[in-house]
DNA sequence: GTGCACAAGATTGTGAGCAATCCGTGGCTC
DNA sequence: GAGCCACGGATTGCTCACAATCTTGTGCAC
């Protein structure tokens, strides 16, 4: 959006946190930082600035920027404004998706059934937020789309317990073709209620505080 | 969020674009913004990029800031995600709201409804934001609150059609109505749809180009 | 041993200056 | 007259240095 260094620093940094290599409540220090990537501190710090301004990171005064922690109330939270903006673009995607678009969701949900007969859920996982990618761009809706990828990025800390809970799969896979199958029948309400439901089911295991398939959502 | 300066800087600029004193698509030069602020060219530069990340600005390299122009699809696009943001409140609000919450939105609503009789318009709309501020913050859902402010700010250039359309007043009040009943009969169901009805009609409004009561969400 | 004052070190916040880049203008060519 | 090129002014991007502030460690009083 800036400048390419500072575009680059801050994906940088971004993908550091994101993989967790920088630590929830980790103190950053620009200087350190900045020797780390090989970029002046001034680069650093702006890339700072952003990521405080999208909620990433935490700035104190004269005491710096930490990687946010994020509760799990906060977690619930999160989840639950994503739930909301994915309805929408399942809605929008029902109603304004080109054939082509619905042809490429369909082809991703037929890829992840394969994954599942083959008992490969690591494989499912992935066709799973490609699912999801798929619909948010045959939705073709900026703003929700800019605001789900922000919300993605805070939850950090919970990326690294997305593993499958045993027997969830087949739900999640039926869940997954009704979302399809309105989006594909053209009906908004429908696929609108569909990922709701569907991502209910997160909201709920993680409010049980089990959050250990919450990347399948 | 950084230092004061920059905090204030950030608050002033953003002001400045609210009330339309820096246009939409105006060239936003750093140092004529620090003489007019009274501080540094640094402390502008940050307090821009800021703006910048949460979409209120727009940076292209070497060729500085502008006012973000904001198209009428895009502002659909704000409004249908602020939409499901704010009904995701009211049913919150309607779920977790304390009695001492309740109340608070119940007068809101109270004095609006003392306005419209008086004949008081302005004094209606401005109930109007009060009460939806009221909602959310019944709603103890920061996620939520941030979201919705952030795309609150970004609809900078509409800012100044809020003058309510002949006649819609008391529909708009009977809207109202429903939605603080349902959050106090603690339905969130209720609370929702009645958040999304309500909204609905904004967006309906401004699908057909006539943004002049757009201020009345 | 505990707590407090104070100094030293570390780190951030800010200002000034310079290089890099863009934009407009004028002149030159055809 | 139209188009192209070079140059100068304007503006941003970045470096560097320093001031402001916080934190840590040390010594001292009790």
């Amino acid at each position: 959006m800036t400048s390419p260094a500072v575009d680059d620093a801050y994906e940088r940094l971004r993908s550091l946190i994101y993989t967790g290599e920088l630590m929830p409540n980790e103190r950053l220090v620009e200087a350190d930082l900045a020797q780390r990537l090989q970029v002046s501190r001034a680069i650093v710090r702006t890339a700072l600035v952003r990521l405080g301004q999208d909620g990433i990171v935490v700035h104190t005064p004269h005491r710096g920027a930490r990687v946010r922690v994020v509760t799990d109330a906060e977690a619930v939270e999160i989840l639950q404004a994503r739930a909301v903006l994915e309805a929408l673009t399942a809605r929008q995607a029902a109603a304004r998706a080109t054939a082509r678009e619905i042809t490429a969701v369909r082809r991703v949900l037929t890829g992840m059934e394969r994954k599942l007969a083959e008992g490969d859920l690591l494989g499912y996982s992935e066709g799973n937020a490609a699912l999801h990618a798929a619909i948010i761009a045959a939705a073709r809706h900026e703003t929700a789309a800019r605001l789900i990828a922000g919300l993605r990025g805070q939850m950090v800390r919970f990326q690294f317990r997305t593993i499958l809970v045993p027997g969830r799969a087949p739900d999640s896979l039926a869940e997954h073709t009704a979302i399809v199958d309105a989006i594909a029948g053209r009906d908004p309400d429908a696929a609108e209620n569909a990922m709701r439901h569907h991502l209910s089911h997160v909201e709920a295991a993680l409010s049980r505080r089990r959050l250990s398939h919450f990347g399948e959502s």
